[in-house]
DNA sequence: TAGACGTGGTG
DNA sequence: TCACCAAGTCT
């Protein structure tokens, strides 16, 4: 058995023994909701899965899949409800883009989602990552699924890095094809078991290195573990920002059950400038439309 | 191609 | 307390 062959065998029988019971996952076969078309949960949750932890999304995907079990179901809802259910997950134009692929799916598609990377990634929201995700775990398509647990485990056990480069470079995604099983059905649990690894065991901060299946083969652990030294992701900054501010004239607006007036929305930050700003700039990306006499609500 | 884009948990 | 982090995408 080569090298590579024993790191698939190690994790992939980590994967059966660990790995998270989540909906999302249940296999074709298995799958318990008949009026839930599976392409679509799948979809839906690789996109609320995007910067956002799987604690928070669960419930969220759960309604979601109640009140919209299909692309045309959501399609035929108003994109301020997709809007409003997308509740406080983050990054709402996700939610506003999520009711597009919808609307595209179901005019252009036929209602169904596409098994093709290439009109996946044309879909409002969906990047390579996410078209790989869905083409992988939906379809079964044999692809590399690269996001950032698997750019990070990746880079510790071959390259010795701590650190996963601070964007995806050519050399993770070569480096991530030449570690795919070339047994199809291996390949698509081999995505799903090293993105398991990165986030239950090798996380960012505070690796289990005691509860890695590839501990003895780790790179970087065989190095002693050292500190990064090349380029960091920069941090985000908050307090102040716009994005605090449009966060919080949304969070209003979701909560509200009808127009909400102008007034209401100036107490929330004190800079009438920023909050004029942002207000405009949530009107022009589709998150908040703009009544006569001053009021406001999600589109319709 | 950096930077914008939400939110809340954690050490 | 506060910086970092969580299955990225778009411009």
């Amino acid at each position: 058995m080569t090298d590579t062959e024993s790191l698939h065998d190690a994790i992939l029988q980590w994967y059966d023994e660990s790995a998270r019971d989540l909906p999302w996952r249940v296999p074709a076969d298995e799958w318990p909701w008949p009026e839930v078309d599976r392409p679509w949960a799948v979809l839906v949750s690789e996109v609320m899965l995007q910067q956002t932890p799987v604690a928070r999304v669960e419930p969220v995907w759960r309604t979601w899949m109640q009140l919209w079990p299909t692309p045309a179901a959501l399609a035929a809802a108003s994109p301020g409800d997709a809007v409003r259910e997308w509740g406080r997950l983050g990054y709402p134009r996700r939610a506003l883009r999520l009711h597009a692929a919808a609307t595209a799916i179901t005019q252009e598609h036929e209602g169904v989602i596409p098994a093709d990377m290439q009109q996946l990634q044309a879909l409002p929201g969906i990047g390579s990552y996410t078209a790989a995700a869905v083409g992988a775990f939906a379809f079964g398509i044999r692809t590399t699924v690269v996001d950032v647990n698997v750019r990070r485990v990746e880079a510790r056990l071959v390259t010795g890095a701590q650190h996963a480069a601070p964007s995806l470079t050519a050399a993770e995604t070569r480096l991530a094809e030449t570690l795919l099983p070339a047994d199809d059905a291996d390949a698509t649990r081999w995505n799903v078991a090293v993105m398991e690894l990165g986030a239950l065991v090798c996380k960012a901060t505070t690796p289990d290195c005691n509860a890695c299946p590839v501990v003895a083969q780790c790179s970087w652990v065989l190095a002693g573990r050292p500190a990064h030294d090349g380029p960091r992701k920069k941090a985000q900054k908050w307090h102040g920002t716009d994005r605090q501010v449009r966060g919080k004239l949304l969070a209003v607006l979701r909560e509200a059950t009808a127009p909400v007036p102008r007034t209401e929305l100036d107490i929330v930050w004190h800079d009438p400038g920023q909050r004029d700003r942002c207000l405009v700039s949530l009107i022009e990306d589709g998150l908040v439309e703009a009544l006569p006499r001053e009021r406001f609500r999600l589109p319709t």
